[in-house]
DNA sequence: GCGACAG
DNA sequence: ATCTTGTCGC
């Protein structure tokens, strides 16, 4: 199945593809030490179909920058928890195909096999680029787990079904932690250890922030003025008039 | 039926 | 995700 027409599945038609998907992860752990890493986000303008993908590359373990790629693109397909993958990913294999050299493993702003059916924006990125990968969230989307401790770098297991699917950690002190997973061709344990090494003082790991930080910039310096929007704070100011 | 629900 | 100011706590 082409990415590019995700947009055109029902929800029903998604979930089988992610069942399909689920039957070829691969946890078995990275043989190959990592040279280069890279993080992928997108952002969007949330009264417009078009979305800001952009990865960003970093030699490893060092994590200094040495490239990044973007990719404008447009889609139809909803937000849904659970089918995230089939909204974002589309534009984010665009902006992978425009890179001139392909990192050594990828990290993606969601999560791994913490899903329901194992498969989330990281395993299905994983997947159909055969990258290694790793999810990182800023919440929860399934799976329990105890608080971990308020220490840097303290961790909670995450279960689901009886297994392990995800590890709660506390990237910094006195914030909310952060949702490791394994996506693909890369073992829980290393996961965590190589997400530790890209927390740089910050809540988000690097590679992630850094991407984070270069989506929302193309989508300013694309005029997203175009897309009128009004929020609370334009509706309440307006009011007298 | 009810609550939860990545970005 | 995204909009925006102020404010609290370390």
């Amino acid at each position: 199945m082409q990415p590019s027409r995700y947009e055109n599945l029902t929800a029903a038609q998604a979930i089988a593809y992610q069942h399909e998907l689920r039957r070829q992860i691969d946890l078995t752990p990275l043989n190959k030490p990592i040279q280069t890493i890279g993080g992928a986000d997108i952002s969007f303008n949330k009264y417009s179909e078009v979305v800001y993908a952009g990865i960003v590359l970093f030699n490893y373990p060092e994590l200094k920058v040495i490239g990044t790629a973007t990719a404008i693109s447009k889609t139809k397909f909803p937000y849904i928890s659970g089918l995230l993958a089939f909204r974002e990913v589309p534009a984010l294999v665009e902006a992978w195909n425009k890179l001139e050299i392909k990192p050594d493993l990828m990290v993606l702003d969601g999560q791994g096999i913490a899903h329901e059916r194992r498969t989330g924006i990281a395993t299905h990125f994983g997947l159909i680029t055969n990258t290694p990968a790793i999810g990182s969230a800023k919440s929860r989307l399934t799976g329990r787990y105890d608080e971990p401790g308020n220490k840097p770098f303290d961790q909670s297991p995450m279960y689901d079904n009886g297994e392990v699917i995800g590890i709660a950690l506390r990237s910094k002190i006195n914030c909310n932690p952060i949702y490791i997973s394994p996506g693909h061709r890369v073992s829980m344990g290393q996961s965590v250890d190589i997400i530790k090494n890209c927390i740089r003082g910050y809540r988000i790991p690097e590679p992630i922030r850094q991407a984070h930080l270069l989506v929302n910039k193309i989508r300013i310096e694309d005029g997203d003025n175009n897309n009128r929007q009004i929020n609370l704070f334009d509706y309440n100011h307006r009011l007298p008039y």
